[in-house]
DNA sequence: CATACATTTTGTTACTTGACCAAATAACCA
DNA sequence: TGGTTATTTGGTCAAGTAACAAAATGTATG
């Protein structure tokens, strides 16, 4: 595999990672602060352990941070910058709306 | 389904689409200008058909606009704020592979 | 220590994706 | 028209993904 390629899988994971519309959803919620599993349960309606298995899918691309304080895991968002492109993404999907 | 649902759904289409290593190099090489397909298969060496299904997710994506002129389809990048955030995707990969 | 609670892991199953090949379309040229 | 080039479409198959349920882990509390 070419560096270039490395790189392009790489950058491929992230986007797979938010390719979901329940890890979307989680993102967006992580960005008015961190939150624990049973929150982002609340927000996406799934069962709890599909729910985990999202979450896993977001730390292992690096999108989110995980820190367990007593018998809860708080989950916080890490590339920030994704709340700017989901913004961006919003506005294209709102011009073909019409 | 939920409207919050059907956006969330939205946005991950997009970002399905951007989550393969062949079709973030394709946006990439697009964000040079307009390309036909066979650049675009030079770019990533796959099957020429393989290439054409991967732009055509794209377009279903609205990341991308096609325009046939002769024999040639030439693709160009629609949502160029994708470059951006690519950009802070490099980043974040940067300062783990430290 | 036993129990309850929050979360993760492990099946299992249905569904989706991606690769390549072969065939179809479409546009130009001799 | 017949041939050549550029691209798309359809078929098939292996691999990946997502959902729920059940079992396992880890942490506080009685």
């Amino acid at each position: 595999m070419t560096p270039a390629h490395k790189q392009m899988t790489a950058r491929a994971e992230i986007f797979k990672a938010l390719g979901h519309p329940a890890r979307l959803a989680m993102v967006q919620a992580l960005g008015d602060g961190e939150q624990c599993v049973c929150d982002l349960q609340a927000v996406v309606g799934s069962d709890m352990s599909t729910v985990s298995k999202h979450l896993t899918v977001l730390r292992h691309a690096g999108l989110v941070d995980a820190e367990k304080r007593g018998k809860q895991v708080f989950y916080s968002l890490r590339l920030t910058c994704t709340l700017g492109f989901l913004h961006c993404v919003d506005d294209a999907l709102k011009e073909r709306g019409h």
